[in-house]
DNA sequence: TGTTAATCGTTGCAAGTGAAACGAATTTTC
DNA sequence: GAAAATTCGTTTCACTTGCAACGATTAACA
């Protein structure tokens, strides 16, 4: 007996994570190696570049990064002139966290190539085959969550949240 | 103008990265929780497990981890007396690595559980939708490889590696 | 109002990771 | 057969990351 009938390589989580880690990994190169971003950096950069004025808690909840990476990655951006800070009238605790002209425009030079770089990757994929990619993703992020509470049945009055 | 209509939690190599992350912490509570494991010994006990003996390279090269993960791994994972170390006599460079009878006992408590929690995932999926998500993973991975060596057109006497 | 609790962003610290370097062993080449 | 080049596994070192703690500020509550 040599063990059971195990394929890591069959194995969905490991699937999904070598497949992530190559694909961050050439990714990587766009934003990197012309101007030195870190993941985290590139993150932040492009999701502050949409909104107007933001927290770092803000980031934080919508771009998968933990706190203290946020705050790194800002504190760098800002160093390099590309983001602002400033801290918030209404409320001292929290830092006001914009875009700059600068940060604007290498973010308008980056775009381009990230977004080839994933048409590339979708390059032979028809139409279907895209939405069905999409779909299914997101059906793994239900299943995540479902996962994540297995909501030991609430009582009547339950709550929408936790 | 406040920049392009770029779109963070609609890119897809995002997507992949949060959805793996998210599946990998969840599954690193079947192994971590319970036997310590990180994931790299989560990986190199189940690869071993299904062969004989192996090399810290071989595995290297199936499991995706650099070399040093591996070996750590493996330092750790025999600590444990899960693995048994000895060097090849026929190449006293090579390490043969083997599972031990304690760590295929450890081996086949864990792969249950991991196996449930895939097919929790996968719970609500059709078996077509398996085989898609399957395929479509498949096509991403061809199209990184079409990506990594844009292969500049080689003479006739091509080589098949690099 | 004054005290306690909660929130925000940052920093410290321990653990993990990747790239290069290293000694040991083998293969290649002349 | 000796020298150079390659391969193997480990170690070192710089860097990143996640968690907990912290000071500062605000909110809750009595």
């Amino acid at each position: 007996m040599t063990s059971s009938g195990f394929n890591l390589s069959e194995f969905l989580p490991y699937k999904l994570s070598v497949l992530s880690s190559r694909v961050t990994k050439m990714l990587s190169k766009v934003y990197s190696e012309e101007y030195g971003f870190s993941t985290p950096e590139w993150r932040v950069l492009v999701h502050v570049a949409r909104r107007e004025k933001m927290s770092v808690r803000e980031i934080h909840d919508s771009v998968y990064l933990e706190k203290p990476s946020v705050s790194r990655a800002v504190a760098k951006l800002e160093q390099a002139g590309l983001l602002a800070k400033s801290t918030c009238d209404a409320d001292h605790r929290l830092v006001e966290i914009e875009i700059t002209d600068a940060g604007l425009k290498v973010f308008n030079a980056i775009v381009p190539d990230a977004l080839s770089f994933e048409a590339a990757l979708l390059e032979a994929f028809t139409l279907k085959e895209r939405q069905d990619l999409h779909h299914l993703l997101l059906r793994l992020q239900d299943a995540l969550d479902r996962q994540a509470e297995p909501v030991v049945q609430q009582s009547p009055k339950s709550r929408a949240d936790t």
